[in-house]
DNA sequence: CATTTATATTCTAATTTCGTAATATACAGA
DNA sequence: TCTGTATATTACGAAATTAGAATATAAATG
């Protein structure tokens, strides 16, 4: 129970299903997330947080940047079916099909410099 | 987006997950739900109007009584889909485990009365 | 029509969630 | 080792969620 909880309320925020979203299309960076979604670093770095410790998201180390990735859903059940069903809902969405048109306009290096 | 939203809090939250799992195996009142999950009935009323505006639930009124029962989704597709997968998802967690096999001793006429 | 019973709604307190700013950490390059 | 950059963590206020007590509503019954 306590594990398909964890997972519900991981996409219980729009901000979280939109990394999701964003996420089936390629690998990111913190810094790239945060551009596409318009959000202060620190959230979305918990964002992330939330995403990876319910099993849906892992990320590696390269260099200074740290890039998450969707995982196969092996972490469970519940992670797998809706990442599986994540992969068609919302595709006609406004606002994720808006994300999913700029994403290719993201670059790390580019975004990243303050 | 805010449909999908709407459904996932829906399921975020134990007692009504609960409720859901409850109404696999029967339809039941609000004071059913009541004495089965042991919360006030101010409680129990709130959580079943939350997962009957996400769709997931209609009920039926009879007499004083009034009836709820899982609906077959066609809400929309994120109901059609997490609906299903509740059909066996938990099935061996063990507080549900021990909700079902007590189900057949709650009935309305003996566990309402005050 | 007054009473009882089942449910819904309202009010309120406690907890959780979400977002940001500020700070800490980790790593790369000069 | 010092500096700059990307990310994580902490602190904290605003908003949402959850629970229960109290109250309101609706329907059956005497």
């Amino acid at each position: 129970m306590k594990q398909l909880i964890k997972v519900m309320k991981a996409l219980s925020d729009p901000s979280r299903v939109k990394i999701v979203k964003m996420l089936q299309h390629r690998v990111m960076c913190v810094c790239e997330i945060q551009a596409a979604l318009d959000l202060a670093q620190s959230t979305v770095s918990k964002h992330l947080r939330v995403l990876e410790d319910a099993g849906m998201l892992r990320h590696e180390k390269e260099g200074l940047w740290v890039n998450y990735h969707l995982t196969d859903g092996s972490s469970s059940p519940y992670v797998a079916s809706l990442l599986g069903n994540l992969k068609h809902w919302l595709d006609d969405d406004l606002e994720i099909v808006h994300l999913v048109e700029i994403l290719p306009s993201i670059k790390r290096e580019e975004v990243c410099k303050k």
